[in-house]
DNA sequence: TGCATAGGTTAACACTGTTCTTTAAATTTG
DNA sequence: CAAATTTAAAGAACAGTGTTAACCTATGCA
C-alpha cells in the first residue's frame, strides 16, 4: 500500500498547503482580502481544486478558527502549573489579552466573526467547538478554585466566569475593531492603546482582588 | 425659488429613502444581504443612482452607524435625570445592554464592525465620531460623579470608564456574535442567553458596589 | 428655439464564491 | 500489454458583488 499511502500523504499535504496559503493571506492582508482565487494563485492551483479539499470558504475559515484555538491553548499550557488559583486567574486574563493584541486577525475569527459560529451551528460538528469549551472549562475550574480559597463568595461560578471572559473579551475586541482608538477624544497610537488596555485590565483585577 | 426648493427637497427625500431602504434590508436580512443593487430595487431606482446620493457603500453603512448612535443617545436621554451617580451608572449599563440585545444589527455596525471606524479614519470626518464620544463622555462624567461620592477611590477615571464599557460591550458582543450561545456546553436558547447576560451584568455591578 | 445642466440609466469592469462539464493522467482490470 | 475505469485537476460559466464611464433626456435659461 505504498502508493496509496503516498497519495493520501500528498493529499494531506495539499490540504495543509491550502491552509498555509490562506493563513498567509489572512494574516498579512486580513479576512476580506483572503479570497479562494488568491489562495489558489498562492499555491499555483486552479481555484476549483480548493473545493476538492475544503467544502467551501467557511470551511477554510473554520480551520483557521481551530488553529487559533490550538495556539491559544498552547499559550495557556504553562498556566496550568500555576499553584495559586487567583494568580492563575490573573495569568489567564493577561495571557488572553496578550493573545488578542498579538494576533488580532486570529482573534477576530475566533471571537468576533459570526461566520465560524454559524458554521458550527449549521454543520453540527460533533463536540461542537470542543476547543473553545476546553478553554472556557479551564477558566471555569480556575474560578471554582478561587472560590475555594475565599474569592467570589456567594457568587455563581458560571456567572463569574462569563463576566470575567466578557471583560477581557471586551477589551480585546474594542482594540481589534479600532473602537478604542476612536472613542478617546485624543486619538491613540498603537502603544498608547495597548497601555490603555493594560491599565483597564488592572482596574478589573483590582475589583476581583477585593472580592476576598 | 420654489422650484429650486422643491428639487432640493426631492433630493433630500431620495437620500432619506435610500437610507430607509438600506435600514429595512439591513434589519431584516443583516449586513451581508444589504447590497447596493437590492437597495436600488427596493426604491425602484437604478443602482448607479445611489452613487449620486452616497459616495459609496461604506458611506451608507456609516449613515446607519450614526443613526444607531442617535437611537442610543435617545435611550440615554432620560438617564441624565437620575440624581444618584451610582444609580445612573448602573442604569447606563443596563440601558446599553438592552440596546445591544434589542438591536443586534445596529450594535454590530456601531461597535463591532471595522468598516465604519475605518471610514472615519480615512475620511477624517471633522469631529470624528462625535456621537460616540458624546456617549462616552456621559459615561466618563458619571464615573467622575461616582468618585465624588466615594466610589472608585484611588482609581483613574478614564481607566474605570474604559473598563466598564469593555465589560458591557463584552457581554453584548459575545451575545451578538453567537459566541455566548456556543461556549456553554449546554446550548442556550435566546431567553436563557439574555438571562445569562443579565446575571453576568449583575456580578459586575456587585464588583462596582464594593468599591465604595 | 438653441443650449447647458442636472438626474438618471445603461453597459461594462473587475472582482467574489461556487458548480457543472471536461480533460488528462494514473491505476486497475481483462 | 492494452483497455477500461477511476481520480485529480482545470476550464468555462453562473449569479452575485461594488463601482465607474458614457450616454441619454427632460428641464431651466438665454
Amino acid at each position: 500500500m505504498g502508493i496509496q499511502e503516498r497519495k493520501t500523504r500528498h493529499k494531506e499535504d495539499l490540504r495543509k498547503r491550502i491552509l498555509e496559503a490562506a493563513k498567509k493571506l489572512f494574516v498579512t492582508a486580513g479576512y476580506e482580502a483572503t479570497s479562494i482565487r488568491k489562495i489558489a494563485q498562492e499555491i499555483e492551483f486552479s481555484p476549483t481544486t480548493i473545493y476538492l479539499y475544503y467544502k467551501d470558504k467557511s470551511d477554510i475559515i473554520y480551520a483557521l478558527h481551530q488553529e487559533g484555538f490550538s495556539m491559544l491553548r498552547q499559550d495557556f499550557q504553562p498556566l496550568m502549573e500555576v499553584e495559586s488559583p487567583f494568580e492563575r486567574l490573573k495569568a489567564i486574563g493577561k495571557c488572553y489579552l496578550r493573545f488578542g493584541l498579538k494576533h488580532p486577525d486570529f482573534y477576530e475569527v475566533m471571537f468576533m466573526m459570526k461566520d465560524p459560529m454559524h458554521y458550527l451551528q449549521i454543520h453540527c460538528v460533533d463536540g461542537a467547538w470542543e476547543e473553545g469549551e476546553r478553554v472556557f472549562d479551564f477558566l471555569l475550574q480556575t474560578v471554582r478554585d478561587c472560590q475555594e480559597v475565599g474569592y467570589f463568595k456567594g457568587l455563581d461560578t458560571v456567572q463569574v466566569a462569563v463576566q470575567a471572559w466578557s471583560s477581557v473579551h471586551g477589551l480585546c475586541s474594542l482594540y481589534v475593531s479600532g473602537h478604542l482608538r476612536n472613542m478617546m477624544e485624543v486619538i491613540l497610537n498603537n502603544d498608547e492603546q495597548e497601555a490603555m488596555v493594560e491599565k483597564a485590565f488592572r482596574v478589573f483585577v483590582h475589583y476581583l482582588e477585593s472580592t476576598k
